[in-house]
RNA sequence: CGGAGUGUAGCUCAGCUUGGUAGAGCACUGCCUUCGGGAGGCAGGGGCCGGAGGUUCAAAUCCUCUCACUCCGACCA
């Protein structure tokens, strides 16, 4: 490709909105434009990054044996009230009429209407099981769409839906695309982690998320510094703490606390560590047979964090996690969030584990303006559900007994799930068996992110001067770059020859041939800025030794090559990768 | 959806407090000079000052309402 007929769209200045790297980088690089909030157009050059991309993913989903299929974006509601999602879903479902009045939606993902093709397709256990996917436009109306392609309400990704007689056979393909997935984000040069997952809305068993390291990442992934354990900070189990709670040494006693409400008031207030204190959460349970909600007390250990996706997940607690509001809670418990404590409590009460082994304890005393010091489980406080509330934190004990827990930010490129028989009994997906009785088969479903993987790798792949492109995603593989061909007629000429040349050796080229107003500087800031990984600069200078300069992206200093070996040398270069 | 903020040229922003003919830099067009790290000169094109009401002799500027966008939070396959 030459730059005179290209669409090169670099900006020398930050777009205002921006905030991530990757972001700002796509924008300036001229890969992407916004239309809406959370919706983008892809330029020529980004377009061809989301192509390589989208190419190694079919590359390896087809290598699986997965069988690519394309299922329409938009989808008819029928399909959703019979999932049940249709009610459950909320305003990220973004639905709408056609003009018969009748009720559709944008996909935010496809297991209806696959399941609803499955159905109809398969009858037989001679022909599961089947991986199904497609690489496609998805829409989801997400609330605060942010950071570009990142977290956009349109976005490409690839989806696979696998179906299975029993679950061993759903384990063999679940454990097939984990495989998978290592490859794709091996291919890609990523820093990677699979982690233990929440399974969220969509439902199932087992859940793996693959996310890439990167600081600007949403998620908080923890690991094992020694062992195998990784998982999100949403599902990371905290362990029971090895010792039990002291004997009591104090008396209770209750302390007027004017004005002294949050965890560090009260810590500062009694002179005690916050790790002494205990705070009270209220919640809401299910609903009382008036149809009015219940409250839940959740006790923790002052210093410690809510995980409100552990905490939805027990038993008398509304999922998802709802905080109670300051009317109910003054009705029930007669004082308001500030002065609440596990102390005499008439509502159900649940205690974190490590909450659970404190004695002499600074809380709440459950009347405005009074804090209780001296506090202690038993004797105090009823103890009746001890549980695992917390989120980990940093040097906790690794659950599978391996090392202590590190925390790192993660960016959520991949997601794969044991569905198991949700959708399929929703919506009767039969298949007989060698003995000719009908059974419910089992599903699996695998996400990836194709989109948010483009701005993954910049954000995992950048330096002051733009993007670094690996050589399989580079939306080209050289720039070539003529100096003062206005002056020197042979360079244009040279330039010209090793152009066509590189291009019949299969060599991805952008001729970067603007005109003479175009000067050097720009023309090396614009290939580095667009992150071409390598680059061939001719020049009078280099001709007159018959020589060509090349030099790499992320190196400093250029070498010199002899002019007749440069297309072998750019061939060796690139042949690893595209083997 | 709560909280905060911003809307002026393609982009980055000034101008608004204190109302009086719409500005700069970058980008773009033409000519000249320059030519290995974002060059310089001259001459140009380009804006319903987000939109609608209001106040006023006069509104980018003051008031009201709206819309859009961004950030923080909540939420999220």
């Amino acid at each position: 490709m030459r730059t005179s007929q290209y669409l090169l769209a670099t900006t020398r200045e930050t777009p205002a909105d921006a905030v991530v790297v990757s972001h700002q980088l796509m924008l300036k690089a001229g890969m992407i434009r916004k239309l809406a909030s959370g919706l983008y157009t892809w330029l020529p050059l980004g377009l061809r990054v989301l192509h390589k991309v989208t190419n190694i993913v079919r590359e390896e989903m087809d290598k699986s044996g997965a069988l690519e299929v394309s299922m329409p974006v938009v989808q008819p509601a029928e399909l959703w009230l019979e999932s049940g999602r249709w009610d459950v879903m909320g305003d990220e479902l973004q639905r709408f009429k056609d003009r018969h009045d009748r009720d559709f939606c944008l996909g935010p993902t496809h297991e209806e209407v696959i399941t609803d093709l499955v159905r109809n397709e398969i009858s037989s256990y001679r022909q599961l099981p089947i991986n199904l996917y497609q690489i496609q436009t998805k829409f989801r109306d997400e609330r605060r769409p942010r950071f570009g392609v990142m977290r956009a309400r349109e976005f490409t990704m690839k989806d696979a839906y696998s179906f299975h007689m029993d679950k061993a056979s759903l384990q063999q393909t679940y454990d097939l695309m984990h495989q998978t997935y290592q490859n794709i984000f091996n291919r890609l040069g990523f820093r990677f982690r699979a982690v233990e997952a929440d399974s969220g809305n969509i439902g199932g068993s087992s859940s793996h998320e693959f996310h890439v390291l990167a600081d600007s990442g949403e998620d908080q992934i923890v690991f094992s510094d020694t062992g195998t354990y990784a998982a999100n900070i949403e599902m990371a189990t905290a362990l029971a703490p090895a010792a039990s709670a002291p004997a009591p040494a104090q008396t209770l006693a209750k302390v007027a606390t004017p004005n002294v409400k949050t965890i560090d008031e009260v810590a500062i207030f009694f002179n005690v560590p916050v790790a002494q204190t205990v705070k009270t959460l209220i919640v809401l349970g299910p609903d009382d047979a008036a149809g009015k909600p219940q409250l839940v007390a959740l006790v923790l250990r002052g210093d410690h964090q809510l995980n409100e996706i552990k905490a939805a997940k027990l038993e008398g607690v509304r999922a998802p996690l709802t905080l109670a509001g300051d009317a109910q809670i003054q009705s029930v418990l007669g004082c308001l969030p500030g002065s609440i404590g596990p102390a005499g409590l008439s509502i159900p009460v649940l205690v974190d584990r490590d909450a659970a082994v404190l004695s002499d304890f600074v809380c709440g005393a459950n009347s405005d303006g009074f804090h209780l010091t001296g506090a202690n489980w038993q004797r105090d406080c009823v103890l009746t559900r001890i549980e695992d509330l917390r989120n980990v934190i940093e040097g906790d004990a690794s659950p599978d007994g391996s090392g202590t827990l590190q925390i790192r930010r993660g960016i959520e490129v991949g997601h794969i799930f044991q569905l198991g028989t949700k959708y399929s009994k929703a919506m009767n997906v039969l298949a007989l068996d060698e003995n000719g009785r009908n059974s419910i088969v089992e599903m699996g479903c695998y996400g990836i992110g194709v989109s948010r993987i483009v701005a993954a790798c910049i954000e995992q792949c950048h330096d002051d001067k733009g993007i670094i492109w690996p050589d399989n995603i580079a939306p080209f593989h050289v720039a070539l770059i003529p100096l003062n061909a206005h002056k020197t007629p042979r360079v244009g000429e040279v330039c010209d020859q090793l152009y066509r040349q590189l291009k019949a050796a299969g060599v991805e080229v952008l001729l970067d041939d603007r005109d003479k107003k175009t000067s050097p500087g720009v023309k090396f800031a614009d290939m580095e800025l667009i992150g071409i990984p390598h680059r061939l600069v001719i020049s009078d200078r280099g001709l007159e030794n018959n020589q060509v300069e090349y030099k790499q992206r992320t190196q400093s200093d250029p070498q010199m090559l002899p002019l007749t070996e440069v297309v072998e040398y750019i061939k060796g270069l690139l042949r690893p990768v595209s083997a």
